[in-house]
DNA sequence: CACCTTATGACAACACCGTTGACCTGTTAA
DNA sequence: TTAACAGGTCAACGGTGTTGTCATAAGGTG
């Protein structure tokens, strides 16, 4: 049955549940992260959702088309909540320092439906804006078209596999993520220094930094070498000007 | 039932399944690995590993507690493939490039064992032997301590989460990554110059350059940033030496 | 050699999962 | 007023991880 979606412009009759609730692509959307974030990755199946809605799971094939096609609405729906308060500045180089600590931010604030969509291209209406977005800083700063996208790629790359590599992290059980944090100080700082004389040397300092996210460190590294490049194309133009 | 794992140390009755096969862990994660290497993530299940091994799939629980401890083995076994064939040059920046490029590879070459252990912390031998290496390389170039920790920090978590999206991606059925290559083509490439100006005008770049990992891109800007950073710290150390 | 213990494999069952074809019914447009 | 049909429901299929129970061959002991 490949016809079962009917596209939302075209939905008309809102027939109830049995239990009196009336179902949409958003309630749906809505539900499902809040499923997520009240009882992590595994509580999201088709069952379950149809259960917390209040209508028969299969009842939700008459919205998606099968899991993935939600799980990518859910995503959209992420980078829809972390662009809406985004506004440029016209620096190209703070713009993008924002941009990319907003969507480290908002990925941590729904960790599991940021883990399960981190890598999805969905095409849909908040990602194309967010791409349009990104890729307009860029040109606006100066990059040639091929840059800019290079330079995209990379950046937005970087922002949504450190918010998935942290928020996977998050979204560890409780035990499992305190044991980690005890291998830092246990096993590590405990190293001795004519087996492993660069860790030990170094142990204060891998205690206390392992603990946070690299992803601010990795982002300005990025931004400085982004900025270099920029600076070297711009003398380039210059000498040879078109 | 939670003793039904038996320390690999104390196993001594090695009896064959009805097949004739002799179960051992290593043989274990040497078929899931080639299960997974040859046809592709979904086909690693407990019921289908026990197929392929010659025995019935509740026999794998004398080996793993579940699903999750197999996986993590498998993990295991790969750092360790990541590491073995490594060797450094002495110059430090080809040798850390190097480095993530085989991390990158290596997560590349088992995805859904990459996406489940990138984020996590064993504290077991190879990990141990990594970090030591990783430290020394950026020590070795003459970064001050607290700064090599936080260097070797983002580059780390650059390799693993960049190694852990790409995975993700590689690991997606068929049908869903043929999708999204789809999407490039058919919704951003014909996105009208009015309504989207830059994604139009860099339309030719994007379905060129999204196909492939911006992993190459990312780790040479990282590793820009990182030398221009070194060089800005020796020239303060050399005007006020200690 | 025979006996006993027990590690380990096999079996069957359980509770889930995503998905679909067939059916039924309330909503809506004509 | 009524007929069409969108959309909710039901039942079923074939898969999944996992576990309680049982059978038996391996290996130590005498």
């Amino acid at each position: 049955m490949s016809d079962r979606v009917v596209p939302p412009a075209a939905r008309r009759r809102r027939r109830p549940t049995k239990q009196g609730v009336v179902l949409s692509e958003e309630l749906i959307v809505e539900t499902a992260m809040r499923l997520l974030g009240e009882h992590g990755a595994e509580a999201l199946s088709v069952r379950r959702l149809g259960r917390a809605l209040g209508a028969d799971p299969s009842a939700l094939y008459r919205y998606f088309r099968d899991t993935d096609e939600l799980l990518l609405a859910i995503a959209d729906e992420l980078i829809g909540r972390t662009l809406r308060t985004w506004r440029p500045s016209g620096d190209w180089r703070a713009d993008l320092r924002d941009l990319g600590l907003r969507m480290h931010a908002g990925a941590l604030a729904q960790p599991q439906a940021a883990v399960l969509s981190s890598y999805r291209v969905t095409g849909r209406a908040y990602e194309i804006q967010a791409v349009e977005t990104a890729l307009g800083v860029l040109r606006g700063a100066g990059f040639p078209d091929a840059e800019a996208v290079r330079i995209y790629h990379a950046f937005v790359d970087q922002a949504l596999a450190f918010g998935a590599l942290d928020s996977a992290n998050t979204a560890l059980p409780k035990a499992a993520r305190e044991a980690e944090a005890a291998v830092w100080r246990a096993t590590y700082a405990r190293l001795p220094a004519d087996t492993h004389p660069h860790i030990h040397a170094t142990a204060r300092h891998l205690v206390v930094d392992m603990r946070h996210s690299s992803y601010p460190t990795a982002l300005d590294l990025f931004l400085s070498a982004a900025a270099a490049r920029l600076a070297q194309l711009t003398a380039v133009g210059d000498a040879h000007p078109v």
